[in-house]
DNA sequence: CTTTTTTGCACAATCGATGGTGCAATGACT
DNA sequence: AGTCATTGCACCATCGATTGTGCAAAAAAG
């Protein structure tokens, strides 16, 4: 015995303790006695019991009886990443100020993942999912119709299911005409001075290189395919085109769009193996804010998405009775070079 | 009616359709039949019958019952920090690999938060915990013991139960000396020329103004109280420090130690508000890795933990049966500047 | 053809909470 | 005093799974 106290505490327990009935307790806990005309002297009765012996309900119990966990989800690709850590914190936040009980997970961009790990958040019950980035959110939506689950994907938009996302294409434009417009400064561009690195084949990567391609066609005249380099979401991948970029012409492009902070780690890994003098007058655009990487050595433009925004706005639908399937568009804001934004940590009290 | 088909199928439903009783459905479901001496055929129909209608079992049923969830539960100080992030990615994934569901949560460094949410945790049955940077684990640990959790400290120790942390001392020695040996290059040093900010009371903290202060004595001769600024764990009073230090001094201090990679967003802070030649000359230690902050335009030396270590090493002691309160110190790297590592995002494979 | 053993499965209690229903005690009213 | 409404609560089925126990039928042993 290391004092290790017994179980913990059951309505049963207190109703021994009480005198009252199960049910009774069940209902002063949950706060239903009123509507059952419990007298008040029984309620605080059993308040003050429950108090004293830290009684706190099963919520299994509970969720298997009334079929509703007060548990809501966040389906993420990755945690590792400021873009979808902070959704992750703000999303904390709201769902905490709704009484409900936040759940992030992620799913590694793994489609056959999504839709397991959807299911076991089903198998728990939840009440509503955010389904952030899916790689397959058609896929993760047929998971959740069946088993009546309320959802709507952020980020990454679906055709079945309420989407919110940030205006891409809008996004694009304003990150390539700023880094254009910036590289013009030091002289005369050329359409080939100009590339895109990073994404794939998402909605996200199609809009924004539609927005880059739009601007880039209507600032420099043209725009040639190869300056198109769609490494997928990864920072090896992305170091790579890099690499064989800087092979072939012995400099990295005079400007360049970076399709996100991940592959943004890619440019990093390219630049630790090669002196930085070489590249100190690149001008980088990155769709995607990072509070270190808007302070790098030389330019870097970026795109902040209103992550907050989004997470508000999918409360706000999944509030609504028989929410239309929409993509709603969130406005991102282009952030200049060596920008500190706040962000949700800025909310926490921080004692000192 | 928009297709929303009828409710989960449970072991009942199987059990009519199959012809076979509830248990003889459970048995075979959760892999317990050939102890149970089911018949093969009769276990092959009623898969076949789970495949066909989608069986998933009720998670919150199975708990009830067998009061084990299969979660397991990370308690954050925040997600949107990239030490604490990539340390979820990695428990995710071990998480995973166990068979268990891993749930991240963050408390936002609130000791009450921080037994709140610990005590939801607990209503949902979940069978293990590991408790991150937690600001009162001893006060969490007590809500843990109370309902016999196992549990461990990860980054903070507490004193009732084992912990893991960084070896803060030796990591904040070897930054200590990185980042004076380097500004040696450059010129003699004075004692005050480098200082320390960030950081609370905090048992980290202590740890690493101790080291700091060891090697600085040892190196320069001395290390004058001021030198000392612990600013606590946020951005904003972070800045404050450095443009106070910069309002009495007219720069920065050649060389500084930042606690932390949040206290490294408040430098982040001050830069913006100032034209960035005029601190080309100075050099940080960063106690946490960044990679985009590895790239800044000085160098920046960075102190990597080991999230994954702390993670594997922790699960190693949930497994064992009743282990010892004793604090594991795990070793940190120092990371030169310009420097770009790799992490679980380089786990996942990305098709393209 | 018995007796024993083994096989294959059904039954029913249980986990902790919820909520519909019903009933006794009390008070109000005629 | 008798009727009726109200108050205050207990009873019990239920959510979906797990698991100890028991028992019939089939197989093996004698």
């Amino acid at each position: 015995m290391t004092g290790i106290s017994k179980k913990k505490a059951t309505i049963y327990d207190l109703s021994v303790l009480s005198g009252a009935s199960a049910s009774t307790v069940s209902a002063v806990l949950n706060g239903s006695w009123r509507k059952r005309r419990i007298k008040e002297t029984t309620a605080e009765l059993i308040q003050k019991l429950a108090n004293e012996h830290g009684y706190t309900a099963n919520l299994q119990a509970r969720g298997l009886r009334s079929s509703r966990s007060g548990l809501v989800g966040l389906l993420l690709p990755v945690h590792d990443n400021r873009y979808f850590s902070s959704m992750a914190q703000s999303f904390e936040a709201q769902a905490r100020n709704r009484g409900q009980c936040p759940l992030v997970v992620s799913a590694c961009r793994d489609p056959e993942e999504e839709r397991q790990v959807v299911e076991t958040l089903i198998s728990y019950s939840i009440d509503e999912l955010f389904i952030a980035g899916a790689t397959d959110p058609d896929g993760v939506h047929a998971v959740c119709e069946k088993a009546g689950l309320k959802h709507v994907n952020i980020d990454l938009p679906g055709t079945l299911a309420p989407s919110i996302i940030s205006d891409n294409y809008e996004g694009a434009r304003m990150l390539t005409q700023a880094i254009i417009e910036r590289a013009q400064e030091d002289g005369p561009l050329s359409p080939d001075d100009v590339y895109l690195f990073g994404g794939r084949n998402d909605h996200a990567s199609h809009e924004r290189i539609r927005g880059f391609r739009d601007v880039k066609r209507a600032l420099l005249g043209a725009d040639p395919d190869i300056c198109i380099q769609p490494t997928g979401y990864s920072p090896a991948m992305t170091a790579r085109a890099f690499e064989v970029f800087y092979e072939g012409h012995g400099k990295l492009p005079r400007a360049f769009f970076v399709n996100s902070s991940i592959n943004l780690e890619g440019l990093m890994r390219f630049l630790a193996l090669h002196p930085h003098e070489t590249f100190a007058d690149i001008i980088v655009g990155c769709y995607d804010y990072d509070p270190f990487g808007s302070f790098l050595p030389f330019p870097v433009f970026m795109i902040r998405q209103d992550g907050e925004a989004m997470i508000t706005k999918g409360f706000a639908i999944l509030d609504t009775n028989r929410p239309p399937v929409l993509t709603h568009l969130v406005q991102p804001s282009l952030v200049p070079p060596r920008t500190a934004l706040t962000g949700p940590l800025d909310a926490l009290k921080d004692i000192e």
